[in-house]
DNA sequence: CTGAAAGCGCTTACAG
DNA sequence: CTGAAAGCGCTTACAG
């Protein structure tokens, strides 16, 4: 392994000097530097991050901006992923202060983070953007920072870690499709909520279906208030040959009614919950496809690290945290 | 954070003593160890293994025994997973030397075990042990040799990292009875093959068909040469209400058979291949579940670190990888 | 713009 | 049985 010392014997100058080269230093003479990095380029030089952590006592600074939603296994589990990161690295000093804001007033999140750039200088941001072009802007003025968006992507320039809302859908649609018998077809409801994983995983559902059996779906019939309403609406369109049902949201609540008047449907679902445990516990639903937060949580984690204390800055910009689907067996 | 300099300081005594105590070394008195163990445990103190790394400069030799099996894929993703850890933990010096013996040739795996231990002294151990007894008596000979076996667990003292094939089994019936239409049977077929996975996942699939339809179930039918019987036994087996189709081994060449002859079996599987693959992408088969072999590897690497440089024990013995639920939308 | 030196928290010969 | 000291590969104030 070669080191700082190595590259400084052979050119003949201190290690003090070699480190500034490669620390991005001001201090230091262009030709040097170049000189220096030319070298290290050459002999394959990578820094040791353990000598690095160790000499350097200044902890970094990171912020994860999460956002309060309805659905509290969400944050919850990827606080969980998150903290599993921090414990793993915490002889580097790693650290990850959590802001959760709520969904509903995206204000809040901006306001915080504005002022903790301003404060606190941070190393990194891990963030679920809610006012997208207003964070963007942030995100110019502080090159320093190294920015993660999380389950809501900016642009091309900054690096992603998320889940594939989408590809759920279809995965979901996948199943579904099996396990209906022929000729039956599918009830589709969905409110116009606008929340981002809702609107893709139904879209996704639809885009599956339709690329093969396009006319097994009755609907999608949409609503407002679907969670009130989608008894109502279910006995209105009910025939004999409906035997699923599917909606992105509140697909638990709808079962859970449907049960009561013997009306057993075929379900496959997406997301989870204590609920949709439940419904699958009891077969009163036969799968769901599942995004792991907590794995996503420590994907994050272990991606701010790795960039920040092993340079690291993977090839991609662009993690997705698979997916995984859940049936009565693997339930847990 | 509480370093082995305050413990000395409060002791008043030297770094060197406290550090001694520590490691287990042999010139110490036994109250002086005692006391310091003691303070330490007050004072919550844990090594930091990044100095403790970076101090030492012994590489520690750490051996996994792995198997070629007729399976390719098996090995090659266990071997992707340990050289994972390994480049993960590289800065530490961490480094798995590998040796692949035979899975017909359990006599080779001891000879070379045994030569390792006498020459070598390894830290650390990783196997997937065939020759059971004599590996265990092995490893009693051996007591500052951390041992894990992988896959096949010899008893419960023995850390242990494996997949759960029996599950996996059941999540396949599950999946099944699922896409089976009513009223519906399912053939099934085997080779007396004597391979722990196999075994394991017919058994699984037989005992979570038989929790609750017993009766769909044709078979099972035993055959040596199933590879080249298969189709015979079908035949002579086959009738209307058949419509599934499972065999532990095998499968993916029976499916192909079948197919020549117009028999769309549904079918649903275990493990993952090429052709497994293939035949999920034509949809000749709607799902398998699988063994994500690169994720052990890398989870008995990582575990196996966390021992040697981490002093971490884990607070189990056992470490189950889960499997996957593959249909064609997460087919990747 | 450059270098000598101290220090991060540990280990380990060496001397006593 | 114990301690002073060197060293692992880095960073960074301090002096020049």
């Amino acid at each position: 392994m070669v080191t700082q010392e190595d590259i400084a014997k052979i050119l003949n100058i201190s290690r003090t000097t070699v480190a500034r080269a490669l620390n991005g230093s001001e201090n230091i003479k262009k030709e040097t530097k170049e000189k220096i990095l030319k070298l290290c380029d050459e002999l394959g030089y990578v820094k040791n991050p353990i000598s690095t952590s160790l000499a350097t006592k200044k902890q970094k600074k990171i912020f994860a901006f999460l956002i309060q939603s309805k659905n509290k296994y969400y944050s919850m589990e990827l606080i969980k992923g998150l903290k599993k990161a921090e414990k793993e690295f915490e002889f580097y000093g790693y650290k990850i202060e959590i802001i959760e804001t709520n969904i509903d007033h995206p204000l809040d999140q901006l306001n915080q983070l504005q002022n903790i750039m301003k404060e606190e200088r941070p190393d990194g941001i891990i963030i679920v953007p809610l006012l997208k072009e207003e964070i963007k802007n942030i995100q110019l003025r502080y090159p320093k920072t190294f920015f993660i968006t999380l389950d809501v992507g900016i642009d091309e320039s900054i690096t992603y870690v998320g889940v594939d809302y989408f590809k759920s859908g279809r995965m979901a649609a996948d199943i579904l499709m099996n396990v209906m018998s022929k000729g039956k077809k599918v009830l589709v409801l969905d409110t116009k909520d606008d929340r981002i994983s809702s609107e893709l995983y139904l879209k996704g559902f639809l885009s599956r279906i339709n690329e093969e059996k396009k006319d097994i779906i009755v609907g999608p019939i949409y609503d407002d208030d679907l969670k009130n309403n989608a008894l109502d609406i279910i006995k209105k369109n009910i025939t004999k040959d409906i035997e699923g049902i599917y909606s992105s949201r509140f697909l638990a609540d709808i079962i859970k009614k449907t049960k009561d008047l013997q009306l057993n449907f075929k379900v496959v679902g997406n997301g989870m919950s204590e609920q949709i445990y439940n419904l699958i516990l009891n077969k009163n639903m036969i799968a769901t496809v599942v995004e792991p937060w907590e794995e996503e949580g420590y994907a994050v984690g272990k991606i701010m690290f790795n960039y920040l204390y092993k340079n690291d800055t993977y090839n991609g910009k662009k993690y997705i945290v698979e997916s995984k689907i859940v049936f009565k067996e693997n339930l847990r």
